[in-house]
DNA sequence: CATGGGATTGACT
DNA sequence: GTCAATCCCATGC
């Protein structure tokens, strides 16, 4: 997608990224689960200005801000709003969809619903280092495509972010509903107790809904 | 220059 | 549930 989809507001965009595909070499897959973060709230790491590490973030809009985690893992951002706005959208989780083999083989993990579920494992999964950080998802290496003619829009739920300690109130975490492939556990919807219908629809993790942060 | 802190994951108790 | 791995960079002396 060009420049003018990411040129929005940062939820619109996390939003309407749901559905969309990412491609990168032979491996692609749905986004199911994405995350906002914007310069004006303390969670996002534009939120102390523009430095060296956070200069991505304020690039043109449809770049890919890439970045390392707790040292170990990448995280893959869609850069959005204006150029000079520090923004983007967290991909944390895909559908695969081709390239499930060499998927496996990065990952070391057979499961299907295994592969793509979370921000450091998509990553992983599509082989997506920091050295694509910075590179436009509409010309590549990694590509971000709209969902196939005639898809029906997804239906989306939000909720609050995962993995963060400032700003935890905004529930700027989206995903389709179906939760098979998110990366955590989808905090329960109604209030009414449970029947265990929400369990056995979730061979997600380990345990049923509810947060562990 | 030294230190602290993560937009996480996987292994272990 | 708890915890270490691991490294860039922002901050403070």
């Amino acid at each position: 997608m060009k420049a003018e989809f990411y040129a929005r507001d940062v939820c619109v965009v996390a939003r309407e990224l749901i559905g969309c595909i990412v491609h990168h070499g032979p491996c692609a897959g749905v986004i199911v689960e994405t995350e906002a973060y914007h310069e004006s709230e303390p969670a996002c790491h534009a939120f102390i200005g523009n430095t060296p590490r956070t200069r991505t973030l304020y690039a043109a809009p449809g770049c890919a801000y890439v970045y390392r985690s707790y040292g170990v893992h990448a995280m893959l951002n869609a850069v959005a709003e204006v150029e000079g706005v520090g923004a983007g959208v967290l991909i944390r989780a895909l559908q695969p969809l081709v390239g499930i083999e060499q998927m496996r083989e990065r990952r070391g993990v057979h499961e299907l619903e295994q592969l793509c579920a979370g921000p450091g494992r998509l990553t992983q999964a599509l082989g997506i280092g920091l050295e694509l950080n910075g590179t436009d998802l509409d010309r590549g290496p990694v590509t971000i495509s709209p969902p196939a003619a005639g898809t029906p829009p997804p239906a989306i739920l939000a909720a609050t972010r995962v993995g963060i300690t400032k700003a935890v109130e905004l529930p700027w975490r989206f995903a389709s509903v179906d939760t098979r492939f998110v990366s955590r556990p989808w905090p329960r919807q109604d209030g009414s107790s449970d029947d265990g219908a929400t369990a056995a629809r979730s061979p997600n993790r380990s345990a049923g809904a509810g947060s562990s942060r």
